[in-house]
DNA sequence: CAGAGACTCGAGGAG
DNA sequence: CGAGTCTCTG
């Protein structure tokens, strides 16, 4: 297909600060391409050319269609990363200037915990203050760019033990420099930090680049939004791209300023409007945009399509089972009578990790092929964590957090006693728990064995890192004897066993592709940084799946055949939208909606519940605002009740009352 | 030291 | 209701 007048025009800017708006389908990866093909046409150096994306997925899909794009025209590839694995880089590179080493270690949210868990401990709180609880706090602040010293000037007024959250935040950082760690959010503040205080860092790291894109920029947050200026600010050749309409990640600091007010930050920015919609059908481009134009925060526009179809159905059910069944049963006859449909062609779309469930049951019953993506992730398996704990131990074997939770799993008889001695000789030796479990070896034979299988694989596994090594290692813990001892069932077994294969064939895939130096770290690495890809069978698998995923999880994706599910007040908008006292909360569900909306490309269909299961208690549920603002039925009584609060969310709390009541 | 059973307490979204 | 933790017993 050829470039429209908009996108020939956002292509054909090669120089300056250029802003792409770019609505949901009006082929914004197509221009991107497009864009960096014609940078390395004009004869800029691919390498000098940098791509910053959010997700690994959407890098990798970037990498992908710019590598058939360029074919073997270069020998170089482009930069294409996310910003979580570009200030890696860069880190590794720099992070010594903070007193960090440059062989820091990336926590997950595991190491996480266990680290606020001991600081909360140091505290000694009274309060009920959970090691979760602080992880979330600290990283909310992080996110807003607020760093331990300036905790305590932004304290949240609601919360009056805001102040503790705050002393514990200093001790955490503490804690983690200790280690020679960082979390997730440390990779951006860091960053940022060393650009901001060794110019000399900013100089070598920004020279490295002549242009910069940046994908869904309304996604920014504040260090974010620091870094690339920092990075941009010698060349300007700065070209962002994205859509206020589906900013979605206020949660965790994203601020949509960032691209509502690119052009100030930039002078002589030239901005380009993508509105031409090439995904779905006018009848749903039609309630997409009647449902958005309520927002007051955006830049006014209108997508337009030039294919006709169905308008979007709405279907009530009597509560979440018979949601579910009537969904399944639906795509089941669709998948007989559809000529071409395919369950890849069809996704399930919610607004919460407890909503699945009830679909994959029936999805099982019916014998259709589904994935759920996202949820429980690659991450929070314990076969994964637990392997990806070897492999760091391999890698560092001073890595107390990822020794304690692999030292007896799978059981190998050292018990809490064991590790308590451990733990003592370690903090009196001021040594890491490693170094004390050699020390101890010699008169533990449990300890010693451990000892002896840990050194050699460690040592294998750093000189060769092959995905049959990583096999042979799992064979020598023997963790598959494990799994089938404690599940002797057969569905949460295979699930379990498909997580270890799920871990070679990741291990395989990485050093398949990666065309960096292939090593043990370099793996750690990506896979600190998220999902890691899992190979062609898996994906080949995925194709050809009704995919369920969160409205979060389904931006950039687009199917076929769309069902929004649980459209009830509570859950879409959610709960917490709805009680926060900001209208911008209601804007975000509002943003939330219009993206689920938006991934349809022939038919969708929007579903909800008059009962709905929660906490073990049936409970009636109102039509979600967004089902009245989508038709264009604001008129309805039901809906004016829903804007006037009339039906009270609080009490829909089990614990203060039975079931929502209506007041007159 | 390991496993079973009682027990509590909780659920927004993601890299 | 269900996941994760705690406690008790063999």
């Amino acid at each position: 297909m050829q470039l429209n007048p908009e996108q020939i025009d956002a292509v054909r800017t090669t120089s300056g600060p250029l802003l792409v708006l770019a609505g949901a389908g009006t082929g914004k990866t197509r221009v991107v391409t497009e864009r960096i093909a014609q940078l390395i046409r004009l004869g800029i150096r691919p390498e000098r050319i940098l791509a910053v994306t959010f997700t690994n997925k959407a890098a990798r899909e970037m990498q992908q269609r710019v590598a058939a794009r360029l074919g073997r025209s270069t020998e170089t590839r482009p930069e294409i990363s996310t910003f979580h694995s570009l200030c890696v880089r860069i880190l590794r590179r720099q992070i010594q200037r903070l007193g960090y080493p440059s062989q820091f270690i990336i926590c997950d949210r595991g190491d996480q915990e266990s680290i606020a868990r001991e600081v909360l401990q140091k505290y000694k709180t009274q309060t009920s203050i959970t090691p979760g609880d602080l992880v979330n706090r600290i990283s909310r602040w992080k996110c807003a760019a607020v760093r331990s010293h300036e905790a305590l000037n932004h304290l949240d007024p609601d919360s009056p033990s805001d102040y503790i959250f705050a002393m514990a935040y200093g001790e955490y950082q503490k804690q983690l420099k200790l280690r020679g760690a960082v979390d997730f959010d440390d990779l951006l503040l860091l960053t940022e930090e060393v650009f901001s205080k060794f110019p000399e860092a900013l100089k070598a790291e920004s020279g490295r680049f002549d242009h910069i894109l940046v994908d869904e920029y309304q996604d920014t947050n504040l260090s974010q939004y620091r870094i690339i200026k920092a990075l941009a600010e010698r060349h300007k050749n700065l070209c962002v791209v994205g859509d206020d309409d589906q900013a979605i990640y206020a949660w965790r600091g994203a601020e949509v300023e960032h691209i509502l007010r690119f052009g100030k930050d930039w002078p002589g920015t030239k901005a380009v409007r993508l509105i031409r919609n090439y995904r779905s059908t006018q009848p749903i481009l039609d309630w997409a945009n009647r449902l958005i134009h309520l927002n007051q925060k955006r830049h006014p526009k209108r997508l337009i399509s030039p294919s006709g179809g169905d308008p979007p159905f709405i279907e009530t059910f009597e509560d979440d089972d018979s949601e579910a069944a009537g969904v399944v049963e639906n795509i089941h006859t669709r998948l007989h009578t559809e000529k071409g449909l395919k369950p890849g062609d069809i996704a399930i779309l919610f607004r919460t990790n407890e909503q699945p469930r009830p679909f994959e049951l029936h999805l099982r019953v019916r014998k259709i092929p589904y994935v759920v993506v996202g949820g429980q992730s690659f991450f929070d398996r314990k076969e994964t964590r637990d392997i990806i704990s070897y492999l760091k131990l391999f890698h560092n074997p001073n890595n107390d957090l990822a020794l304690l939770r692999i030292i007896n799993t799978p059981k190998r008889g050292i018990g809490e006693t064991t590790i308590q001695r451990l733990r003592e000789s370690a903090s009196k030796e001021n040594i890491s728990l490693w170094k004390a479990l050699c020390a101890q070896a010699d008169q533990n034979d449990k300890l010693s064995q451990f000892r002896a299988m840990m050194d050699s694989y460690s040592h294998l596994l750093r000189r060769q890192f092959t995905v049959d090594n990583v096999r042979g290692f799992i064979e020598a813990i023997e963790y598959e004897k494990e799994i089938e001892r404690l599940f002797p069932g057969d569905g949460e077994r295979q699930r379990r066993m498909e997580s270890l294969a799920d871990i070679v064939n990741a291990v395989g895939s990485y050093l398949k592709d990666s065309n960096e130096e292939t090593s043990l770290r370099g793996f750690l690495d990506q896979t600190s940084l998220g999902e890691p890809d899992f190979g062609k069978d898996k994906e080949e698998r995925l194709g050809n799946a009704v995919t369920l995923m969160t409205l979060h999880a389904a931006k950039g994706l687009e199917f076929r055949e769309v069902y929004m599910v649980g459209m009830e007040e509570g859950l879409l908008p959610h709960k917490r939208s709805i009680l926060d006292l900001a209208s911008s909360a209601i804007e975000e569900e509002r943003r939330l909606c219009y993206v689920g909306v938006t991934r349809a490309k022939r038919r969708l269909t929007l579903t909800m519940a008059k009962h709905r299961l929660k906490w073990g208690k049936m409970r009636q549920s109102i039509p979600s605002r967004f089902l009245f603002e989508l038709t264009g039925d604001i008129e309805n009584p039901t809906y004016i009740k829903i804007l006037s609060g009339a039906f009270d969310m609080r009490s829909a709390d089990p614990k203060n009352g039975s079931r929502p009541r209506k007041r007159r």
